[in-house]
DNA sequence: CCGTATCCTGATAGATACTG
DNA sequence: CAGTATCTATCAGGATACGG
């Protein structure tokens, strides 16, 4: 039901060396997460971000630039004709990478939160079927917590933590 | 490269209809994510959370009645010796299901964030395996955002969007 | 030890207004 | 249309203090 943890067990657990903690940091807030989102849906071009949001001009403004300072979101200038040269703004694949986590968020949401229809459906393109989002490794697929073990990674020394800040 | 979207081009696409604003909004904010991944460590104690999270004590408090009222976490009333009945404070199976969410901001975060080693790993217990969160349909696995297509869950009337809102 | 109420500060979002 | 600066309101988070 849980993770077998030598770590709850060990001493002060502290937030800073733990990954969550920093992607709360670098992808900051949740309007972040709205315009990634949207940047997964296709969308590129700031005013479509305020419009398909909900999110403010300034609060879009902002999480472009965080996006783009922690790497997720590249500006790419396009032109329209009569225009003049405009920024839109791009996944980088470091920012593709976050599929795996605004996939499980919606999953979740559909599941859990939503009252309604799901509001939208992922497929797989070719067949149709449904995407989801597991968690497995290599040939095994669809762990629980209960089949997952958290460890740390080889210190060095790892009887009483001598090496460790 | 991205979804290939019906959506993005079609009128408005609303926060308020998608998962991902509402995950937010039940879960609240950064602290609720890390109290939520010391559930997954096994931490069920107040003070054990205040600690391995660094959060405050009433930010702590205040992420619990959250994620009580979002159903993500149950008190669990237990007993030490010569004390009194304290709650303790588990996922529930809705909580559970959060794990390919933090698993997957964890991936991430180590790819992309961490400079030194990553803080954590995850493996399968028997194997011993790395584990990962992967995105997939059926027997496919490891899709992309180009695998990938966004509909809407058939609508009744897809022309004009009457019944909608 | 466990947990919450209160108060205060800093971050974040919206409204407005302004530039190209 | 595409952004950003400013200003203000709101909210999350820490310190402190207090009750069980």
């Amino acid at each position: 039901m849980k993770f077998e943890n030598r770590l709850a067990d060990r001493g002060r657990w502290r937030a800073d060396r733990c990954s969550i903690a920093s992607v709360l940091e670098a992808l900051g807030t949740r309007t972040t997460f709205l315009v990634v989102r949207e940047c997964f849906y296709g969308t590129t071009r700031f005013d479509d971000f305020v419009d398909r949001t909900g999110v403010s001009a300034p609060a879009v403004s902002r999480a472009m630039r965080m996006l783009e300072s922690a790497g997720v979101v590249v500006r790419v200038p396009y032109q329209d004709e009569g225009s003049r040269v405009r920024d839109g703004y791009q996944l980088t694949s470091a920012g593709e990478d976050l599929l795996p986590v605004l996939l499980a968020m919606i999953q979740w949401g559909d599941t859990y939160l939503q009252e309604a229809t799901p509001p939208l459906v992922f497929v797989e393109r070719n067949s149709g079927r449904p995407v989801k989002v597991r968690v497995s490794a290599d040939g095994l697929d669809d762990l629980g917590p209960a089949d997952i073990e958290v460890r740390r990674p080889v210190p060095r020394d790892l009887g009483q933590q001598t090496t460790r800040s």
